[in-house]
DNA sequence: TATGAATGAGCATTCATTCAT
DNA sequence: GATGAATGAATGCTCATTCAT
């Protein structure tokens, strides 16, 4: 006799984790097509329902609100976020990581559409207190990882000692979110500028003078 | 059947057109208001007449749809980023200018809400394309401004001549953009980071090495 | 010039009390039916907008929520109670009044269905204080004014000098609530019983010992 | 294939029946705090099952239906009055039976609650005939057998021999619903008034004339 | 039997917009 | 020009009920 959950011995259907937590997920892949495409306010729950191929009344049963779906949307994208950090890290050179983050970041098509929604994760964070803490503590996050990356580099000789690594953290990420924001209006945010944007940051923060890349 | 108004020869339009621009300003003013507490979609048109001290109805008789207003809105906003280059233009060095832009952009609580509200345009952006046109025919005229600013310092020696002047600009206009984002969500933006910013930029433009900044 | 609101001398639509007041009435009639019909939980708006031939957008620029509709609709039905007392004061014994009223308060086709919804009324009334609260002022007023009738009757010597006059209306008013509540079921409410209540009320309070109504 | 279960020759009911009652005891015990609470129209069946300690979809093994729980519920409830007649023919008189029954029905605070419950009876029997067909039942025996008692103590001379009986025994109960009425809004329905109907009653069905009491 | 999961229909309320004055 | 009044079409969310295990 196995033993089972230890509250109810007259066991009825038994919960199945895994299904639910599948249905978390594709409610957020619906959610999260339908954000990008109308943003936060504009997208409705019929639609989001719709799109993930679920009831409304089903959604309802995952999320008690459609804030909650948007927190927690918000939350698992941000997470992803620190993955950046270890691309950084991975690659040999702190010009060659960047080379990889922005890459990744600005140009792959598929992120390109989750980092219009950080425009919009942005916005809400400046009026929803709760997703602003969220938001910060993400952040805090990855310029703590980003920031130690930077002094690793320093020690290493290839970043100037005498800067700054947690604000240089946060000008590279600020960066970033103002590269994002270019694509939002189809700005030419492609193959030219994002070299141009590794070496403003190399050149930045270089220990020693760099000649400047021809195609910046 | 009496004849026409002896007042006006200029034929069916009686409307006082000073007025009218009085008016319509002062809807744009209520919207303002109203968008950077809520957002675009979730500001209602009679928030938006209620702040503004007119009726609904009398709104639409100046804007005929919310999406013009909020077009007008945002073509009202980016005309005014222009005036931002004539501030590094006045300053002496270009990192004096730089100073005082940042110092506007990112320091001044009441552009700061105007920020926020950048946010929201380049989500909208990220939409509507008619809204994207928009942006980008404004940052066309903020880059090229920019850019001949960075050209003429680099004729006279301040930055470096190898630098791409156009992919600069584009550069610094999103490290604001990007800055601007932090404020969303309350994250230390204030007087060190702004420094630091400048640094940044100087340090990645400059002809010969500078010494980092103590706050950097 | 004729002086008019003191507010704006720039008018637009002047605004129409009469014509609102006459709205108001309109969506409280239909409101009364549906409320009659299913109760004040089943009654939907849409169906009370459609009963009173309005929109149901427009039935909340009188009414800001079904609450507030259902309270002004209570508060109406209330204060029509006064004139009950109105009826026996105005007949020549107590005896006659009672019978005068009622006969209005329950055979009285139209009355009955507003009997049925005082079913209603005290339900709710026991769930949401602010009912609660209308329901308790109208009832100390009808307690009060059939209490100083009593008292007249009993200085006259029709009813019995030692009965406590407040006591008695609240029971006279609690034997009519009984009543309507027959009504709900389709008990024998009708003549029979209805002149049996009047013996009943009389033969508790008179100042001499009446013989029993045959009908009784 | 298995021949049938050895265990019950009573082919194909396996469950157990006392369970079941119980159960529906338990269903009907979570549901009658949230009807009371709530009212039957504003209570859920997730409410009352969450209140009764069950799943949803167990609450309809038991019930069909919504309306189903809710006439079951009120047919017990009716059901139990009868239990009063009990009290005044146990009691030595009429009075002191009233007494007793007027005690309980509006004193006892557990009573008073399932009292609330009656304002919902009645106003549902209004709308739906099975349910005014339940009640209208319940009537005919609460007359039936409180008449049957009047009648015996017009035999002993207590009450006045050219009374109807079942008017009289009609006339009693709406008085008790009046009163219950009243518990609704909150009147004072306490000690007081409580004794005073009481002597309201006896008196309007005394066979001699009685001394008001001095509390009346 | 009993439970977890699912859903169509509906609910109170709001919105952008129009019309009449 | 400006306003009060009106509305069709959503919107976020809940409900009674069913199905699968």
């Amino acid at each position: 006799m196995p033993s089972r959950s230890p509250k109810s011995s007259t066991l009825g259907r038994p919960a199945n984790p895994e299904a639910r937590a599948m249905r978390r997920e594709q409610i957020l892949r619906g959610a999260r097509a339908c954000f990008r495409r109308k943003g936060f306010h504009a997208a409705s729950t019929a639609e989001i329902s719709a799109e993930a191929g679920v009831s409304v009344a089903n959604l309802y049963q995952y999320f008690p609100t459609k804030d909650h779906l948007i927190k927690a949307l918000i939350e698992e994208d941000l997470t992803s976020d620190l993955d950046l950090v270890g691309m950084v890290e991975a690659a040999g050179s702190f010009r060659r990581g960047l080379e990889m983050t922005t890459q990744l970041v600005l140009a792959d098509p598929a992120m390109t559409d989750d980092g219009l929604l950080r425009l919009e994760v942005l916005a809400e964070a400046s009026r929803n207190p709760e997703i602003a803490a969220v938001v910060r503590e993400a952040d805090d996050h990855l310029v703590a990882a980003l920031g130690a990356l930077i002094v690793r580099y320093q020690n290493s000789g290839e970043i100037h000692p005498e800067i700054n690594a947690a604000d240089a953290a946060r000008l590279i990420v600020s960066l970033y979110d103002g590269l994002i924001g270019r694509l939002a209006f189809g700005a030419a945010a492609e193959t030219e500028l994002v070299a141009a944007a590794d070496s403003f940051i190399v050149r930045a923060l270089a220990a020693v003078r760099a000649v400047p890349d021809p195609d910046m």
